[in-house]
RNA sequence: GUGGGUAUAGCUCAACCGGCAGAGCAUUGGACUGUGGCUCCAAAUGUUGCGGGUUCAAGUCCCGUUACCCACCCCA
């Protein structure tokens, strides 16, 4: 027996609904908002991730699926920034511009919950902004989103990590703390520190921990204009009404951030608790040969969403089912002409097989979870109406023919 | 990549110290030939994840392996 690969899954039913109805709704309000859609290829050269997430990252150094082919090297890609910048770069388009995406990526991690190694990312991506006024706008259409959906008991942290220019005197700052503590790390931070020197704060041992409540923070260390810019998002997310909480220990785990970092967290989702994430990212499209753009955006785990909300969505909702049946197979021409008159009402509706007994039909009627049977038959016939049963009641009504289309428009 | 747990009928799970492979739900048929669900009666269902080992005897013990779950690492 076949098997599908470790930590991807086969999507339908229920499941798929409710991611479906998530990117119906994504479409639908980020379209409102000026977000255009984008699709780029599955895979890229693996060099566009190499420069773009950091190559000292574990997602470069062995989180991505690569592969050779006449010599070229790709990769399928671990997440969209890069790719919707390259797209942006090789197609010479203006700005601003705004995007919106609804991929999967591929990532070769041990799965666990909320986790995969294929996953789905919404992502927005606003190109060409520097204003604070645009960090807090991307994050309170972030928090409506949610809610359109009906995501509620999340709660938005936020942080600056500044430009390299504050993160290397922060270094320097942090470094001299840290010194006389050095034996007190974990090996875990002690790496972290030589390699990507922020990242010591995501750190889960509590011994590590009550060493960094006391280190100095690197918004204390900003440069003047970083910190202008933390204290306008500050203030604009207030004018948007949006309730935030600062995590000065909060960073990122890719590279090319600047300045204003973001991440939804849900309590009730265990390890994986962050529903999304992003920020600023300024230097990206100069690094990637583009031209020197300021940008912004943030990744939605719809995956991770699902898990908080409950099985059956708000946003779905339930169309009516009719069921057919005949008694008798000359009924079938009526029975196939009434399917297209309630189809064209915009119903669900099945056919049963009207040379099977009733009995029969009236089984997978309820098989097929109709709410409503129509039954064609020589009775009916003779009356010019057809018999109507609602199945959560089992109330039958007779309805003449030509009222069915009335019935149909307020069933 | 590291650690812990799990794997038995379609599903959820039992099976004592190693001693005939079980139940509920679901399925199928009937009670009910123009009416589903509810009720009652009956039936069918297994490579105990896979491969090896120990034993008179293995679902049970040992080794390996695969998948899943949880956590670390990392991240959406």
């Amino acid at each position: 027996m076949y098997q599908k690969p470790k930590g991807t899954r086969d999507l339908l039913g229920r499941e798929l609904q409710r991611l479906e109805a998530l990117n119906a709704a994504a479409r639908a309000f980020f379209g409102q908002n000026g977000y255009e859609e984008i699709r780029t290829p599955t895979f890229e050269f693996a060099a566009l991730f190499d420069r773009s997430i950091g190559e000292t990252t574990d997602i470069v150094e062995h989180e991505i699926y690569k592969f050779e082919v006449n010599k070229k090297l790709y990769a399928l890609r671990p997440e969209g920034t890069a790719s919707v910048l390259r797209a942006f770069i090789e197609n010479k388009l203006r700005l601003p511009v705004r995007f919106l995406y609804l991929w999967s990526m591929y990532r070769r991690e041990r799965p666990q919950k909320g986790r995969y190694r294929e996953f789905l990312q919404i992502g927005i991506e606003l190109l060409g902004e520097s204003k604070p006024f645009y960090d807090a706008d991307i994050i309170e259409r972030g928090k409506q989103y949610l809610q359109s959906v009906g995501a509620r008991d999340f709660t938005i942290e936020l942080n600056s990590i500044g430009c390299p220019e504050c993160r290397e005197a922060y270094r320097r700052t942090l470094e001299d703390y840290l010194q006389p503590n050095l034996s007190r790390l974990c090996d875990d931070c002690r790496r972290r520190f030589e390699r990507n020197f922020l990242r010591i704060f995501d750190c889960k041992k509590e011994s590590c921990q009550r060493l960094y409540d006391d280190a100095p923070k690197i918004t204390d260390k900003l440069c003047g204009e970083c910190a202008q810019h933390y204290v306008d998002v500050k203030k604009y997310l207030r004018y948007f009404g949006v309730d935030y909480v600062e995590n000065k220990k909060m960073v990122r785990g890719l590279d090319y951030y600047t300045r204003t970092v973001f991440e939804f967290k849900h309590g009730e989702l265990g390890a994986q608790d962050t529903i999304i994430a992003g920020g600023r990212y300024d230097l990206l499209m100069r690094e990637l040969g583009g031209p020197d753009t300021p940008c912004i955006g943030w990744a939605l785990g719809p995956e991770r969403l699902l898990l908080t909300m409950p099985e059956e969505l708000p946003s779905v909702k339930a169309r009516r089912a009719f069921f057919l049946i005949g008694v008798g197979e000359r009924y079938l021409p009526t029975m196939i002409s009434l399917r297209t008159q309630i189809h064209n009402n915009g119903h669900r509706c099945f056919l049963g097989d009207p040379g099977e007994p009733i009995k029969h039909q009236m089984k997978k009627a309820d098989r097929f979870k109709a709410d409503h049977v129509v039954i064609c038959g020589e009775d009916e016939e003779k009356e010019g109406i057809y018999t109507v049963k609602e199945m959560s009641t089992g109330r039958q009504s007779k309805i003449p023919v030509a009222e069915f289309e009335s019935f149909l428009i307020h069933a």
